[in-house]
RNA sequence: GGGGGAGUGUCCGAGUGGUUAAAGGAGACGGGCUGUAAACCCGUUGGCUCUGCCUACGCAGGUUCGAAUCCUGCCUCCCCCA
């Protein structure tokens, strides 16, 4: 029987889960996703991955949807308080988080529960839940003492958030709540909570936060660095590609469960892009990615699939010419002067050969049909609906 | 309730009446090198109908030939005391 605890940072109390994996029964075991971004990324699949061994050993997931907690903001790991989504923002995600989690998990195995069910409860019953605790207790995460001592604030609302996490741990009488090791408190929080209310505390297993594509912060999505479960496979592949040699062994481990192969190191991250592209988009997958990625970048060619662009709303004032900043503009979303800078600086490519710094306007009919392309990835084949 | 401080471009951060679209850094983007790694070098980094025009230093007014810089009001935020 493979070892739950592998990789885990924080596995607590001591000894505790030992004793109830041997209790022969299966453990109800606890994760809550707040839906505060639209995708799910590899870094939130370390934790769910874990789930997953649980659940393959006969355990019940219960998957909490934060709908509610999303509203609140959790302060764990952070600087400054969390911009918190819309409404619409949070449903949206809400309704997509399940199907994405589930690129992982077994659906007969998982419970997917909302916090809203519980935590929009009546004032009463909030009063309560606050009863719990004191302040002195709720200030003592170091992230807050950080804040604090910085003079940075901190959000009344995110005093909060321990207690409504612990309070899902009540609702669904977990046994043991998963999370990275960022949510260390929140978990540790939630053990008194469920014994205020009368219940047998979780035990808690933590798992390291996975480093994003730049190999220096953690994978977020605000910060730009992540790799999305629903990412295409093409590009799935090329962010990987793209992670500092340092980063890897890191990757193989916690989201392959392996160590990296020894050899070159372009070898092993190729594998490592493969095997992930794989597991997200099925067996083959990570092959063709890779293909696709040789002959962008190794061969310097075209992809094979171009998008269309029309050329004719660039049409200039002199008859037959073609605006090429508001053509580039537009067809790739930047700001004419952007497209404007790109020429000058020679990244736009007609057919594989530079545009001239100069020239800001070309005939219709030396567009139409060629492959526009800007910087090293991004390509357009263009066509006249005027012609 | 009282006192103090702050709001500048994606971010950090200079600038306290005159080439200031606003130093510097980070980030990002483009080019070179390459393994879409690292390191390094070069360039760009508000918008546009681009040899010029417009917008811009929390918001609204005002002083001035001229303001991010001075004045008035407002908004927001932070800290300390109570």
């Amino acid at each position: 029987m493979p070892d739950l605890t592998r990789n885990a940072v924080d596995v607590l109390p001591e000894g505790r889960l030992a004793e109830q994996l041997s209790a022969d029964r299966p453990l109800r075991i606890k994760l809550g996703i707040d839906p505060t971004t639209a995708d799910i990324h590899l870094g939130h699949t370390v934790v769910l991955e874990k789930l997953s061994e649980f659940q393959r050993q006969g355990h019940t997931v219960v998957l909490i949807i934060g709908d509610f907690t999303a509203r609140v903001g959790d302060p764990s790991g952070r600087s400054s308080t969390r911009p918190l989504p819309s409404a619409e923002e949070i449903e949206a995600n809400a309704a997509t988080y399940q199907e994405q989690a589930f690129k992982l998990l077994d659906r007969e195995r998982t419970e997917v529960r909302r916090n809203s069910e519980w935590l929009r409860m009546e004032p009463d019953a909030l009063l309560g839940l606050l009863a719990q605790t004191t302040v002195a207790r709720l200030l003592e995460r170091d992230d807050f003492q950080k804040r604090l001592g910085a003079g940075v604030p901190v959000a009344a609302l995110e005093l909060l958030y321990p207690l409504l996490q612990g309070y899902d741990s009540v609702a669904v009488e977990a046994d043991v709540e998963l999370g990275g090791t960022d949510q260390k408190f929140n978990l540790l929080f939630g053990r008194d909570i469920q014994v205020a209310y009368g219940q047998t505390p979780q035990s808690i297993l933590t798992m390291p936060i996975l480093v994003g594509t730049d190999g220096v912060q953690k994978m977020s999505k605000s910060l730009g660095n992540y790799v999305g479960v629903t990412d295409a496979p093409e590009e799935m592949f090329g962010k990987l590609m793209s992670i500092p040699d340092e980063a890897m062994a890191q990757y193989y481990r916690l989201l392959l469960g392996s160590e990296q192969p020894a050899g070159p190191a372009n070898e092993a991250k190729r594998k490592l892009g493969r095997r992930i592209v794989d597991r997200f988009h099925g067996e083959g997958a990570g092959a063709g990615a890779e293909e696709h990625f040789n002959r962008l970048f190794v061969d310097r060619g075209v992809p094979d699939e171009i998008p269309a662009w029309d050329i004719d709303p660039a049409a200039g004032e002199e008859p037959g010419t073609i605006l090429l900043p508001q053509l580039i503009g537009s067809g790739f979303e930047l700001s004419s002067s952007e497209a404007r800078r790109l020429i000058k600086g020679g990244g736009v490519k007609l057919d594989g050969e530079t545009v001239g710094p100069d020239i800001l306007a070309l005939p219709r009919e030396a567009l139409a049909g060629k492959v526009l392309q800007v910087g090293k990835r991004r390509f357009l084949t263009l066509f006249d609906s005027a012609a």
